[in-house]
RNA sequence: GCGGGUGUAGUUCAAUGGUAGAACACUAGCCUUCCAAGCUAGAUACGUGGGUUCGAUUCCCAUCACCCGCUCCA
């Protein structure tokens, strides 16, 4: 079986997971719309990351910041400066290249630097070195380029009703800032002690140049992220704790090891706030990419803030009357993404004929926790409607359900196979007298009788995480 | 933003300067019907605007949108 990222896609706008944004006025390129399918499954697997990260962690809470924050929060954090790619084309050939590591590579080759490092020169400091030394294109070795062009990262928009360039802000690029700025806040009203994190769950957006692969990289996504703040030099421990962490939560929701990579950035790939990240990666039809990223971000962030804000963020250690700026431990994973490798991981075809007389049925095999649906109720024929009703509102009641008189049984079994409900009870012509259903197991294909008094008891601890 | 491609039903694909077809999917009905593709009936489409023309889904122009390629990390 060929699993494809087509496949996936059809089959999530078929029936309901995802389709493309504003379709109606023939889109909006990189948007996604979650269906009745899809939310369940984003919702399921949102929670099942909350009750692992929050409600079940002795150390860590929650919290629920705003989108937009005061701008000098990007300030400090960097985003402002960092988050902006000086780019230019060449014109002879249309490549595209980023300024400023095209005269790196050339002062590498020709010997010749600029008077400053090249990440401190200014915009206008590297047109005017590119052309005085006549770089040429590393494509076509044509000296040809456009200006350069500043690709901002961070979504604008405006404070008020005038777009006056004072009350310029941003969407926020990660919810990480929304946390450090609440550190003080979060740690005296929840009465934490270091070691503790703090958990949130919401939407981010960033002007990706390249965005692409259906939702995996997207301008706006969602992410789950938890900074953890611990003593310096603890931090590593900390570090390789929550990578385990990690691990062990994601094997539990069934993905596969040979599924998952897990990558330690080299020294000269970490990002300049970063003492050591390791990416969670995921083989997607389209190759391996990345889902999470745990990263060291040492102090960097709270020294930021002091720095901008002049606010105090250290932290007083009663355990050994020390003060410390606390390091952070931040494990970010996106939620769109983790969804599309449930998506795939869960996605098969199998043959339940023979070679000659194939009998095909696509199966999402997810998790019971995460299934959309756990269980459909299925009347063998419309007459037994009114019993199977019944059945179905006591059900619905605990459970995500669906109700299907439509078409013949093998047809409604393969419907339920595809957005991959686990089980199907079928209330036939034997339960009006013996008050017993059918439940088929999607992937044991097993059947069994169970009394109508009993089901809720057999239907329970099957949908845990 | 640049280059290339594409716009016909929910999906995949036809045909046509003069009433737009099919398959699958969908809906209704029939069948004591437990693993799809049985019978009957039915609903649903030419991205938008302009031009040429008696007449445009078809030809031309524009526009919009999507897809594929251009160093990214949730």
């Amino acid at each position: 079986m060929e699993k494809t990222m087509e496949k996936i896609v059809n089959l999530a706008n078929a029936r309901g997971f995802i389709y493309p944004g504003s379709q109606i006025y023939g889109g909006l390129a990189n948007t996604w719309d979650y269906g009745p399918l899809g939310v369940e499954l984003k919702n399921n697997v949102k929670k099942a990351w909350w009750q692992k990260f929050v409600q079940e962690s002795p150390t860590n809470v929650g919290v629920d910041c705003a989108i937009l924050m005061n701008p000098q929060t990007w300030v400090a954090s960097g985003h402002l400066k960092s988050f902006s790619d000086p780019l230019l084309d060449c014109k002879s050939c249309g490549s595209r290249y980023r300024a400023d590591q095209l005269i790196e590579d050339w002062s590498a080759t020709s010997g010749i630097k600029p008077e400053k490092p090249v990440d401190a020169l200014s915009q206008d400091e590297m047109m005017d070195f590119i052309n005085r030394n006549e770089i040429p294109c590393p494509s076509c070795g044509k000296h040809n380029f456009t200006d350069i062009r500043q690709f901002n990262l961070m979504f604008k928009t405006f404070q008020g009703v005038t777009e006056d360039s004072s009350a310029t802000i941003y969407l926020r690029p990660e919810t990480a800032q929304g946390i450090f700025v609440n550190f003080k806040n979060v740690q005296r009203t929840s009465r934490k002690k270091v070691p503790f994190g703090i958990c949130q769950i919401g939407k981010s957006f960033r002007n990706e140049i390249t965005p692409g692969n259906f939702t995996f990289r997207t301008r706006e996504f969602e992410q789950m992220e938890m900074e953890f703040f611990c003593k310096p030099d603890t931090d590593l421990e900390w570090f390789a704790y929550w990578k385990e962490f990690a691990r062990k939560w994601l094997y539990s929701l069934g993905l596969k090891e040979e599924q998952l990579r897990f990558r330690d950035h080299e020294k000269e790939e970490l990002s300049f706030y970063s003492k050591a990240t390791t990416d969670v990666e995921f083989l997607f039809p389209f190759g391996w990419g990345e889902l999470w990223g745990i990263a060291d971000r040492t102090d960097y962030d709270l020294t930021q803030h002091m720095k901008v804000s002049g606010e105090d963020l250290t932290y007083f250690d009663d355990t050994d009357n020390t003060r410390y700026t606390p390091y952070v431990i931040e494990p970010s994973l996106g939620a769109d993404r983790m969804v599309l490798a449930f998506l795939c991981a869960a996605y098969d075809e199998e043959n339940l004929g023979t070679e000659e007389a194939p009998d095909m049925r696509t199966v999402m095999h997810f998790h019971p926790a995460l299934a959309p649906v756990k269980i459909a109720v299925l009347p063998l024929s419309k007459k037994l409607n009114e019993e199977a009703e019944k059945i179905e509102a006591q059900l619905a009641a605990k459970y995500t359900c669906d109700f299907d008189d439509r078409g013949n049984i093998g047809k409604r079994y393969r419907r339920q196979d595809e957005i991959g409900t686990p089980y199907c009870v079928t209330y036939d012509f034997d339960s009006e007298t013996d008050h017993a259903v059918t439940i088929r197991d999607r992937d044991t294909m097993q059947q069994v009788r169970v009394p109508i008094a009993e089901l809720e008891q057999w239907f329970e601890g099957k949908f845990a995480f």
